[in-house]
DNA sequence: TGCAGTGTTGCTTC
DNA sequence: CGAAGCAACACTGC
């Protein structure tokens, strides 16, 4: 389940790894997934370079030759891998279990040396798109993201601004919406507030100053150590080898329930509850 | 064994 | 208008 810290590692290796590529040919199972024609999506990307690819919230965006971009969401449970004919994916237990759901593949070449690109998708939930570059700023759905809260230029006055436009939501609901701040997920919700110490129903009118400033730092320090880590593997997240990530280990709340607390001296227990019909981890004891 | 749970997000409904 | 519920899909685990 990609967060931001997942995506942003996945779009680094892209950068590495397919920068420059030119795609020869694409071939998908599901025509379903690439939301325009599948004979227009081939003529806006064949014998096109690869020039940069680039994160904004959970989408990773490929900036072609020919001004097009190709969008792609993971949504669930999308993973893409990059091989050429002699790398196997690292973890071969892993690549069993997700090669028979791979559904689309871009074949790409760069002087001698050709790779391939192949976007496995278990439940099918992910998304193909492909745009003008010019349209990016007006985009349907990418011109509604909030904020990217890793930015620099993201500061404390710019989260207590978005805080005030929702008083009667819990700070939960709030740090998941899209249309305020992005990339943040089910899992490092869950992680973040307990790092900040407060309780996910809280509701933000009743967040006092040094709440919020705690909130708004625990924020950047998990997605950026979880960027670090290269990610949360859960159950299914891999990067472009295959390869998990590792913030898994130092999860606190999420997935733990009924495990001590690993906040010092606390004896608390890691609680599940539903809230807006997801689950939610917290200590009972030291999330205020 | 069957059915709830899994999490992202847009769409529908009220 | 906003909030809640659902659908897209397939596998896991109780």
């Amino acid at each position: 389940m990609p967060e931001l810290p997942e995506v942003e590692t996945i779009v680094g290796d892209l950068n590495k790894k397919i920068r420059g590529y030119q795609i020869i040919s694409f071939w998908t199972d599901w025509k379903k997934t690439i939301k325009i024609p599948l004979t227009e999506f081939q003529k806006g990307i064949l014998g096109k370079r690869i020039e940069k690819i680039k994160r904004r919230a959970k989408n990773i965006l490929f900036f072609l030759s020919n001004g097009k971009v190709i969008l792609v969401h993971l949504k669930m449970t999308g993973h893409l891998l990059i091989k050429n004919q002699k790398s196997k994916i690292k973890n071969q237990f892993f690549a069993e279990r997700v090669n028979q759901y791979i559904h689309h593949i871009w074949f790409l070449k760069k002087g001698h040396s050709q790779l391939s690109l192949e976007f496995s998708d278990l439940r099918k939930f992910g998304k193909i798109e492909l745009f003008d570059k010019k349209e990016l700023a007006d985009h349907r759905e990418l011109s509604k993201l909030g904020l990217e809260p890793l930015e620099k230029s993201f500061g404390l006055e710019d989260f207590k601004k978005i805080l005030k436009k929702k008083p009667n939501w819990s700070i939960r609901d709030l740090l998941l919406d899209q249309r305020f701040i992005v990339g943040i997920g089910n899992i490092y919700v869950s992680e973040i507030l307990f790092d900040a110490g407060i309780d996910p129903r809280k509701k933000v009118s009743s967040l006092i100053e040094k709440e919020k400033r705690k909130i708004y730092i625990s924020m950047i320090k998990i997605l950026a150590k979880a960027i670090e880590l290269r990610g949360t593997s859960d159950s299914d997240y891999r990067d472009t080898f295959g390869a998990p990530g590792g913030f898994q280990k130092v999860l606190k709340v999420y997935g733990r329930t009924g495990e001590k607390c690993l906040r010092k001296n606390c004896k608390g227990v890691i609680i599940r509850e539903k809230l807006k019909q997801r689950s939610s981890f917290r200590c009972p004891i030291c999330q205020k």
